[in-house]
DNA sequence: ATATAATAGTTGCCTAAGCAACGATTGTGA
DNA sequence: TCACAATCGTTGCTTAGGCAACTATTATAT
């Protein structure tokens, strides 16, 4: 057992947000499984996009940062097994599908909100709304950092 | 297309922690893509592990928000067949095996660890140090109500 | 008008990761 | 001592997700 001088991986901010993302999924995923078995995070984020503005395309549900385009896919091939959401051809592009929440989706899902809403409150509880605005700005420059950095 | 009187998707703090999540993750997956390739970001923190610390258990590289058992086998499955890293049979307990650095792994890896630093730099450029901790604490925090939440 | 490019979506192949069931070794309690 | 529990690791099954190659439809450019 050899030590070394350099930072530790804990103190990489990006390793820290890496970690936080996955135990918030697991956290995420425990309170679907307890209450609205058979959802995964990313198909529940999916039907909340839906649910704020129905019948977006593919592309449009496949947001920049979050899912490529395959994996929206499969994400939707899912959800319609399932029978929460349908593919509609679009009539004017032949080429795109309108994706809509079926009534059962609507419903499992509107009864998943207040959950979700407790869950946030619980998460966030000691933390002031200060606090929160500012997380989210440094997250946004770092991505922003990215996007410079790629060019 | 309809729109519902709710939090938008992206002012949930959580979900935005995800997408910088999968940002930064496919930022490194990049940079080591052009340098240093055939490592995943997850093989690289591993790397990392070891490098602090050397000889292991797998148990212990598990760290707990971070990887649970199968997949450090699996993970460390493939730097072995890279020739990254070795198992060895502890002969204290003979159920678990102490994981080291190979020469070849070493050396990948340090010269890897300048382009972290140089990215990690650029990643943070205009985040001031104190934000840097605030945006740790607040994760901190963050997870330790996650604790919580689970009991 | 037709070949070419661009766009929307799908499929196949890969890694990461969670869960449950399993085998092997070690620890413990009667 | 011997049965039972706990621990370490592995395997199989699943979903999420990245990449490249593909089809089908639409847009463009000569």
């Amino acid at each position: 057992m050899e030590k070394n001088e350099l930072i530790d991986l804990d103190d990489f901010l990006i390793y820290q947000i890496y970690g936080s993302a996955r135990l918030l999924r697991f956290q995420l995923q425990k309170l679907l499984d307890e209450n609205e078995p058979n959802f995964t995070p990313e198909q529940a984020f999916l039907l909340y996009k839906l649910y704020m503005n129905d019948g977006q395309s593919q592309r449009q549900l496949a947001d920049k940062n979050l899912n490529d385009y395959p994996n929206i896919t499969r994400l939707i091939d899912k959800l319609e097994k399932k029978g929460y959401v349908r593919r509609e051809v679009d009539e004017n592009d032949r080429r795109m599908f309108k994706v809509y929440m079926s009534e059962e989706g609507r419903s499992r899902f509107n009864s998943f909100i207040p959950l979700i809403m407790h869950q946030r409150g619980k998460l966030l509880k000691n933390i002031s709304s200060d606090e929160e605005k500012m997380v989210k700005d440094v997250l946004k420059r770092i991505e922003e950092n990215v996007q410079k950095y790629s060019l």
